[in-house]
DNA sequence: CGCTTTTTAGGACATTTGTCCTAATCCAGG
DNA sequence: CCTGGATTAGGACAAATGTCCTAAAAAGCG
């Protein structure tokens, strides 16, 4: 075998081309024309355009968990995975600069859209936000974990907002230095408490 | 007179429109059923449905520019008028989370259509950042005065975005409180350096 | 080979889209 | 009242949309 199936090729080329151009704007003859198979012929694999929309999501989530369990298996402590989050940023900066982060763009459309599936794509930036959670409650900040979580969060996603509107790539450098430092001064933070107790 | 002409109307329909379902999901049809007017008819005032987005632009930056103006007219103090900036979040919080911030979504979405008017949608960014550019440095951060007027603007497009995601009120007055704490230490920042000198 | 199931192509479909046209109506100035 | 320009309504138009249907091709299997 190739390795993939029809259906696989399909949501692969659909989640190109939400990310690039949104999800509404990406036509069944989008897609087809990525795939090089005949637009009546989708219904066979899905029974509409959202659901094509949920398999993407389950798959950016199938993605996205093992990029975090595989920074678990490496092996280097919880600072040093926070820090491979915040790096992201770095790794897909021409991505970013052209169509900001695939999470946050999609959840916005969608509410936007009021789209049934809003939640759905939540569960994207909830698997980041536990996740960080539990790496920030590694550090030692067990009580303000998941505050921690939301403000990285909040910060990337700003960023990866103000990225694509000046696509300032020193800027990007600039605010991830910060957040390394910050997320440095977050450890002192949980030490000091140590040793308070 | 009734104040406002048929074109305002259309524009302020439009403005609403676009803010709640965004750009391209606004159809003639939509925006004709606001204003009650007849669809085809909308050639008369404008040329085409981008020329109306052309208008929904200047508009939102017309009335940004007077907030801004009017905060600089209070009389107090550059702290004190970025303060009324953070608090955008809050003022507007309800709409936020259903809709995100009016300029951050506005420019990802025309990001994602490679739309013609990305450019002039992005000059509310550069409207805000530059405004608060010249309050940081009547701070007395004048060396870095830009690179904290886009890293604040940064934060704010986070927490509008985390906020439609999740819809948590309390995320969001905790980072208002963080961002006012943030601010104080620019300041104490500031006068430090002056001493310095 | 034959038979059945899966997969495909291609087009029909109603609807909606942005755009444009024409004829009717409104309204101010003479 | 008359005239002429501005404004309006309503529909025509082609193109594109998501969905569905049918028949052909491919693949799996006895």
């Amino acid at each position: 075998m190739s390795g993939k199936s029809t259906r696989d090729h399909i949501v692969d080329a659909a989640d190109r081309l939400f990310y690039r151009q949104g999800y509404e704007r990406t036509s069944f003859a989008d897609i087809a024309g990525a795939v090089k198979i005949s637009r009546g012929n989708f219904y066979h694999h899905f029974k509409s355009k959202d659901d094509i929309l949920d398999a993407v999501i389950e798959q950016r989530l199938d993605s996205t968990r093992k990029m975090l369990e595989n920074w678990e298996r490496e092996g280097d402590g919880p600072e040093a995975r926070i820090r491979s989050f915040i790096h992201i940023l770095i790794a897909n900066q021409s991505k970013i600069m052209l169509y900001g982060c695939p999470v946050g763009t999609l959840s916005t459309e969608l509410a936007k859209l009021d789209h049934v599936s809003h939640a759905e794509a939540n569960k994207l930036f909830t698997l980041f936000r536990s996740w960080l959670s539990r790496q920030f409650a590694l550090l030692g900040r067990k009580a303000d974990a998941d505050a921690l979580a939301m403000h990285l969060l909040a910060r990337s996603q700003g960023v990866a907002t103000l990225a694509s509107a000046f696509r300032d790539e020193q800027f990007v450098r600039h605010e991830v230095r910060q957040m390394c430092d910050w997320l440095a001064s977050c450890v002192d933070e949980a030490a000091h408490e140590m040793r308070e107790d």
